[in-house]
Order: structure tokens, then sequence, then C-alpha cells
DNA sequence: ACAAACAAACACGCAAGCCTGTTCTTACGG
DNA sequence: CCGTAAGAACAGGCTTGCGTGTTTGTTTGT
């Protein structure tokens, strides 16, 4: 209302725009406030257009969702091709990468994962429009993955081991730190963790001081979300439940 | 209805009889549907008891869910104890801990986990009533582990280390399970953890045929949920969103 | 002019919480 | 031993809030 009053953009200007700041408003809703909590009203209202655009844009809340969740997986994929060329072939540190992992997954990919995991198991369409999605994702970190290691004479299937386990070792620690909180722990356990790397992969121990690049998803820059209070949260019976 | 009409319980074995009754069907429900499919009508179904009984109970839905997960984690420290009394102590080999920590996570443990994480991150109140809770437990999943590190004489701080992330990468590969349905995958990665905690711990590598005792949660027996069709789905206009 | 893009109000379903009424258990008096 | 009253345990209907999907109306671009 009454801002610089942009000048005439395109259908599809418009159109894409629109679109991009709704799928941002979402993953943001989705990381934010949790799947249950997400509404359509509140996307609507972070993104800055009305409800009826989006519905318009999107036919159902689940067709946002999954859209959002591609783009998520689309900019940490980027990132990633991104990281590899940055670094020329037998350059690249092993912590260098685990670092990264820990900073994309911890700074807000796996939390917005945790919100929707459990409705992708419980709701089959949804979970088979988000298979090729993340099958995509996971070709990109296996192709890092498997270059840091070809260099160093693993065999890929090795290679593998070691990096499914890193992502799923990720993941727990993600979960885990739900209930608790505790970065010192985490990071002791992310340290061992890439020893033990070394260890696998045969690189010595002198590692580069880790010139990490920026994380890619500046939208997930903290590490602690917001936790922002909540809205629907209502009065209750204070009667402990007896 | 004309069933063997029960004899004459006393109050309070009705009670805690109801009660039970609620709080196991809670965490099937839980397993079953997940946390936004599960409503208070479906539990009371699911245990035989009306609504009402169900609200005289529990004052609210959080109520008798933070019960219904204490109760689930008792069964599970429970089940952790005795398996620690099952061996004596030197003859506990790394295998039968991990293999009964798989099978007791994956048997549903993590996958009930999974539905609450989310609600505990985005509802504070429901978080600190969690956390004394899971403190409980993981207190007696770390005396299992320091006991059978200390008969092979390692200090209590690596130990732990091991324990933790062997957690941490069980979490993750229930949590990658949703999306990556590979039994063979998790088993080789599985197999391949055991034998690094082998070395790390310094057991030889003659392991015992691991002769487990059943889990104990018996209400868990199977590893891959039902996925029971889902009763909320709605006719969606079948264009794909845009 | 026409259609795409956007806005706003409406309608439906649903689940949680609440309230009222009924059955069972127990304590107490005869 | 029985009858009875009080309270706990249970059953079922009602109400309200809310979020989605839908529809109708308005603006912007071609």
């Amino acid at each position: 209302m009454m801002t610089v009053m942009p000048r005439r953009r395109t259908q599809e200007e418009r159109r894409e725009e629109t679109r991009a700041r709704l799928l941002r408003a979402t993953v943001e809703a989705l990381r934010d406030q949790g799947l249950t909590r997400m509404t359509t009203p509140d996307i609507a209202r972070r993104a800055g257009v009305s409800r009826g655009a989006l519905t318009y844009h999107f036919a159902s809340r689940e067709d946002l969702l999954v859209d959002s969740i591609a783009w998520l997986l689309d900019q940490a994929t980027a990132g990633l091709r991104k990281l590899c060329d940055a670094y020329p072939a037998p350059t690249m540190p092993i912590e260098a990468l685990v670092d990264y992992l820990w900073d994309m997954m911890a700074g807000g990919l796996f939390q917005v994962t945790m919100e929707f995991l459990p409705e992708a198991r419980h709701n089959a369409p949804f979970r088979e429009r988000l298979l090729p999605v993340v099958r995509e994702f996971h070709a990109a970190l296996d192709a890092s993955w498997t270059r840091l290691s070809a260099v160093a004479g693993i065999p890929r299937e090795e290679a593998q081991v070691s990096l499914n386990a890193t992502m799923c070792l990720i993941r727990g620690m993600i979960a885990q730190n739900v209930l608790r909180n505790d970065p010192a722990y985490y990071a002791a356990m992310l340290d061992w963790w890439k020893r033990q790397l070394r260890g696998w992969l045969g690189q010595d121990a002198g590692g580069a001081a880790r010139p990490l690049p920026a994380p890619i998803l500046a939208a997930f820059a903290v590490a602690e979300p917001p936790r922002q209070r909540l809205v629907r949260e209502r009065a209750r019976r204070q009667a402990g439940g007896g």
C-alpha cells in the first residue's frame, strides 16, 4: 500500500515473483512454526500477498508444501555444487565438507525435514511426490563425497558408507538437539567424527583451517530457531492431568 | 455388551486399568497415525472406552500425550535394565547391545519420537514436561553402556562418545528410512558400525551369536508400520499446483 | 477486449473442550 | 447382612474455534 509503486512488470515476472515469495515464506513458516501451526493465511501474510493469490498459484496447501520443499532442496543442491567448484579437485579437506554439511543441515534443512517427515510417513501420495525430489538432492551429495574420496583413492563403496554414516549421524544429532540443547556436546562429537573420517579416508591429520564459504541458505542463518511463542496456545486448566 | 461381566473391580483397579488402556492406545495411535491424525475419539475407540472416560482421566489431549510418552519410555527403560540383568557383567557383546538398541528404536520408539519432536520444538511447556522423562531414559541407556565399557577398561568419557554416536546414528538411520526404505542398506551400515565399535572398545572380533531377548515392546513388533490408509485424505483437484 | 493475477468474503468439516446424565464402588447405619 | 447415600468412574451429546477449499469480485497486463 502506497509503496514505490512497482513499474509494469511483465505477467511472467509477476507470477514468478509471487510464487517465489510464497515458496520462501512457506519454508520460513515451516521452520519457525512447524507443519501443524503453519497456516495458509500466515504464509500469505509472510509473503506479503493475499490468501487469494496463494490459492490462485497453489491448488492446495500440500501442493505448496511439496513445491517449497523442492525449492529448498534445490537451494541446498546448488550450494553443494558451488562448494565443490570452489575447491580444486584434490584440495578439499574432509573437515570442510563435514562442516558444510553440518551447517547446512543444522542451519535449517533438517529442522524443516523433521517437520514433514512424519507427514510423509503417513501420507503416501505426499511421500511419493517427495521421493524424486530428495533423490536428486542425495545424488548431488553423493557426487561431492565420491569426488573427494576418489582423490584419496578410496573405493566408491567404502566411501559411500562413510558418507551415509556421516549424514545419519548429523540427522540424529539434530534430532537429539530438540530435547538436549548442548552445543559443546555436538561440537565435540563432530570433531571426534572428523578424526574417524580422517583415518578411514586416509587423509593426513593436517587439515586446512576450514575456509568455509558462508552457508548458502541465508534464510537459515540462525542456528537456534526464534522459538516464537505460540499463537494457538490456549488457556488450559491448570490441573496436571490426574 | 454381554461379555463376561467383570467382577467387582476395586476403584483403584478400574482407574488404573482404564488409564493403562488409554496410555497404550495413545502410543499405538501415535505410531500408526501420527500426532496430527491422532484424535481423542480414535484413542477412546482403540482403548475400548468412551471419550468421556478419556476426558475424565486426562484433562487435555496434551496431558494424555505426555503421560503416554512417559509410559512408553518407562517400558523401554525397564527393557534395558532387563537386558543388563540378563547378561553377567563381562559377557555382554557389544553387538547384542547395539542390536537391542536398534530393535528398540526402529521397532517403534523412535518413530513415535519423530512424531512428537516437532511439537516439542514449537511448544515450550510441552517440551519442559518432556525433559525429565527423556533424561531418565537416557540415564538408563548410559548405565548399560558404561557398564559394558567398564568391563572392557574403556574410560567413561570415551565410552560415552561412542554411545552417543551410536544413538545418533540409529536416529538418523530411522529418519532416513521414511524416504528410503531399504533394509539391506541399514543392515549393512549397522554391521559396519559394529565393527568400528569393536575396534574402539577393544573387544575381540569373535562376538557371540547374539541371543537377543525378544524386544520388550511387544506393541511394536512390526518393523514396517501398517501404513494404514488415510482417514482424512480428502478429494483434491488433480491439477498439479500451478 | 480479454485473460491472467490478485483480493476478500463465504461455507464446510472437524476436533478439542465442556457439560449433563448414568452406572459402579464404597462407606455407613440399621 | 442389607439398604442407602455419596462420590468416583464412565458415557454421550453439544458448542465453539479454526483452517482449508471455494466462490465471487476487482485490478493489472496484453
